[in-house]
DNA sequence: AATGAATGAGTCTTCATTCAT
DNA sequence: TATGAATGAAGACTCATTCAT
């Protein structure tokens, strides 16, 4: 529900204290939404996790929803800013290795705070857009945008923009999924993940030098159906 | 505030007059979550919304918490119950067009109350299994491992289950991304996961009868990386 | 400073047990108004004096401005009626004394309560107008032109109506005054106010058959100034 | 909230410097009460509009409530002061041409910032009363008993001192009633209220020349009532 | 069974005041 | 002396739940 009031930070701090305090607040939010959920994270709770007064945090965030805005703005340039890394550390390797590169962090960040980021997924529908949310989405398909051209993707099929985002979903949906149903190994995660993003662009994980069943890939007989 | 009080409706009503209040509380929250989101649907407005009394509507739910969580059973009940005849009624057909089936159903239901779906899921990650809901969920799952074993997936690769599994969640999470960007055309949706869903079981939708590039699958030209 | 909020009662209550509760919240409202001031009053304050609970003070009230506004509502239609009646009642005397029924019925209504009419008044400027409001208004001022024409004042100086509101300040400035000075004797204040308001006409208490000087009216000897 | 410690300021600032910041603190709240209200007059409004931090505040004024009080004594030194000056200044001319001085002066003052008076007025008031406003109101009350002793009033009526109070609560509730209407003409307003003054004292306006009726004083036939 | 008024704990937010720097 | 970050008590308002009718 958009308050009334913007969702921006009161002010943008510029000592190392008051950087340090408001840091505080949002890390203390976070954690309080990781291990107890929405509805226990109130100001007084936060405040208190934070070794902050109420008082205080209201000097640095307007109200409680910017908070949260401010988390998924940072959680969401953080994911930016990671993918865009990896794209360009991984320039020149084959497709394969650099989604797994990809997967491997996105896996990564969804395993170490399952419930945070499934709660800021929630708060970024529920919240509504935002400049900087949109931004940072552009910035996110933009990565996996420039990586399927680099592969010679804008060959065929739907727009590249399309297919990223589909990628971006596919992998968002499959590491929620297996977080969720309490799957403890990464790395399995990690193969079947690469292994669908590859199907779905019709390669199979051929140059990766072992065999698709070993962990991820799979194979359908062509039966009767 | 969740009270320890277990989630399950206070009585299961066989007259047809309690059964259409009952029911009638249900509908009402989910228009009221579909239109307005979670932070609105408190007690009053569902009763109002429902055309009965406060005090009645404590008379069919021990608590509001109680209503999410029967909404969340009967949509995953509804799921699983259409899965399975589906399933069914596509016996003997080929695997690709029984899943164009299923992925057509699914996308309907998504597009019909994209913000009903998206805010139960999250409910349902926050409140926490249930019986009721481990079992539908099993029964889905075992839909989609019906159809893989069908098809001869058994022999190869990740646990039929596994595979089953990650297929509900790519589909899940394609499907809820377009609804999320604003994608108006679910027959296009409809087929880039079918795609997809093939594409991760190794199978290329050859048997289609169309090319694969026309709607949802594409190539990528293996070059350099 | 305006809420957002309409400051219009939520309900208006018909059945007499909802009459009694609505109407104990503005009397505890102005006793806590009377005794304690504005800055008691407090909507746990007022819930607590009037016997309830806060929820139920805003099952009839949208917030506390609206408790405020009806109190000046109700208290500017009851100057209003009873002016009314009195102009009325009064019909056939001569002006002194119709004028004298007047002030002493505001004499005697300022000393019941006298902080509660100041802060009333404060707040009647601080809320701002309300439709209510200036029909209240509209029939005072209305009254005591009606009173003045019966007595032939349309025939010279300002409007009627400029001058029945210049009468209206007269008489709220000195019993104001008076009551805020201390003064005991509603008796010696109604007079003098009385004398005022027929000076102001240019009239002499003439007509009262006593001596202007007797209680409140007072002549200067026209002498070097 | 009203604290219990003293009203008074802190330290009688001396020097130049201080004294510059002091006035500006009491600037800034009576302009913040005149454009925004007394709601608006926090102490970290003051402090920001009169350009230092709210620890220097709190340097000089021991509270909220003491710049208020000092705001109000001021004021009223100011009046009485005017008054005193203004009285001594027209000796030796008629009463009415002397109350018309008095008269302007104070609908000047009354028209320039409206609510900054009434808000005053108020907090004069809720406040109670203080050595210092005693003490100015009894300069404010004994200017105008020597004026009326200059011409003669002691002989007759009520006490002088009485009288003196009627005729500033008289022209207070005329020029505050007249201002809260929203009256735009001074000159207007000045020439009722003397008119009021005279007839109250029940010397019509002959000495000044013009017709009573031009545009204040007014007369009633005396006719049945 | 139904009603809906009543409850009051809990939440967000403000602001007068203090105090470390 | 000045600063302004920090404090936390207090206040407005909501809403899940109960219960008298």
């Amino acid at each position: 529900m958009p308050r009334r009031r913007a969702n921006d930070p009161r002010k943008t701090p510029r000592q190392s204290r008051s950087r340090d305090t408001y840091d505080a607040v949002l890390e203390a939010t976070a954690r309080i939404l990781e291990t107890k959920g929405l509805e226990a994270a109130n100001t007084n709770a936060i405040a208190e996790r934070a070794g902050i007064s109420v008082g205080s945090l209201y000097q640095y965030f307007p109200g409680k929803q910017a908070i949260f805005a401010e988390l998924i703005r940072r959680s969401d340039a953080a994911t930016a800013e990671g993918l865009a890394t990896l794209v360009a550390a991984t320039a020149g390797q084959d497709l394969a290795t650099r989604l797994r590169a990809l997967v491997h962090a996105a896996v990564a960040q969804q395993f170490a705070r399952p419930r945070l980021a499934r709660t800021l997924e929630y708060l970024e529908a529920a919240l509504g857009a935002d400049e900087a949310l949109v931004a940072a989405d552009e910035r996110i398909v933009a990565s996996v945008e420039a990586l399927l051209r680099a592969h010679g993707h804008e060959l065929a099929g739907p727009p590249t923009k399309v297919v990223a985002r589909d990628m971006l979903w596919i992998a968002k949906g499959m590491i929620d999924g297996a977080s969720f149903v309490g799957e403890t190994d990464p790395a399995q995660v990690e193969a079947r993940v690469v292994g669908a993003l590859l199907g779905y662009l019709g390669v199979r994980g051929a140059g990766s030098g072992r065999a698709p069943d070993a962990r991820g890939a799979r194979t359908v007989r062509a039966r009767s159906g």
